[in-house]
DNA sequence: TATACATATGAACAAATAAACATATGTTTA
DNA sequence: TAAACATATGTTTATTTGTTCATATGTATA
């Protein structure tokens, strides 16, 4: 490479750089959308999410099928439910779980499908 | 709730723990599902991937798009390939990145729409 | 209203990991 | 082939976070 096809190749670079910076989402957004991909990014509570794939669970039930601690799972659906993934109802003694929307099912599915390849 | 309605609804919860259980895919599926997604789930990485949305980047530029060490941009890249979610090629002295299938960006913008509601 | 059952919460500890710094590897060109 | 440039890698450190144990809250029933 001469230098001017240097100096080209530099300023193309910067003008590259330029427009992805303005196409950038704010930091902010960012940060939410890695703080969301964080919830799904931890074996328990994906257990968890895909548990409740088909049908709604009580934190007893999620505690049997995986063979964890209530206070795990307690732990964990809060951290769900803060995130929005999953919402519940209350039945006499016990608490139902159940995915909060289609995106939800929708994000796992796509990450399962990436995984499977 | 009586004794027998007690029972039966022991029994039932049993059952939708039996079925759920058969029909959850293998433990080893799910936290390769989870280690996935927790390579979404941080904010320089996921900088890092949308800048990456529609434009290939050489590692030069990402670092000076974000304001973040060479180093650093170099270790997430190393994270972000071993997890196929980008792939690159030699251009010179520079390795230009970009993401590698549309299931990347699909999974973004699923993420996306959640953080935007 | 006392007891049992279901879930939630708080605190402490151990494991995972992102960033920084130093250095190594690989590529081009003078 | 030596120097400059671009990227990769190894190591240490500070921070984050999932789990456990103990305990609190909330609900139904005898």
């Amino acid at each position: 490479m001469g230098e001017t096809e240097e100096r080209e190749f530099l300023a193309a670079r910067e003008d590259v750089v330029k427009k992805v910076l303005e196409q950038q989402p704010d930091d902010e957004i960012l940060y939410d959308l890695a703080e969301l991909f964080k919830v799904f990014g931890d074996s328990t509570r994906i257990k968890i999410l895909y548990s409740m794939f088909e049908t709604e669970l009580c934190v007893n039930d999620i505690a049997k099928l995986l063979n964890l601690s209530q206070s795990s799972v307690s732990h964990q659906l809060r951290i769900l439910k803060s995130s929005k993934l999953v919402k519940f109802r209350r039945e006499g003694k016990s608490i139902f779980y159940s995915l909060d929307d289609e995106h939800v099912r929708a994000i796992i599915s796509m990450g399962m499908e990436h995984v499977e390849e």
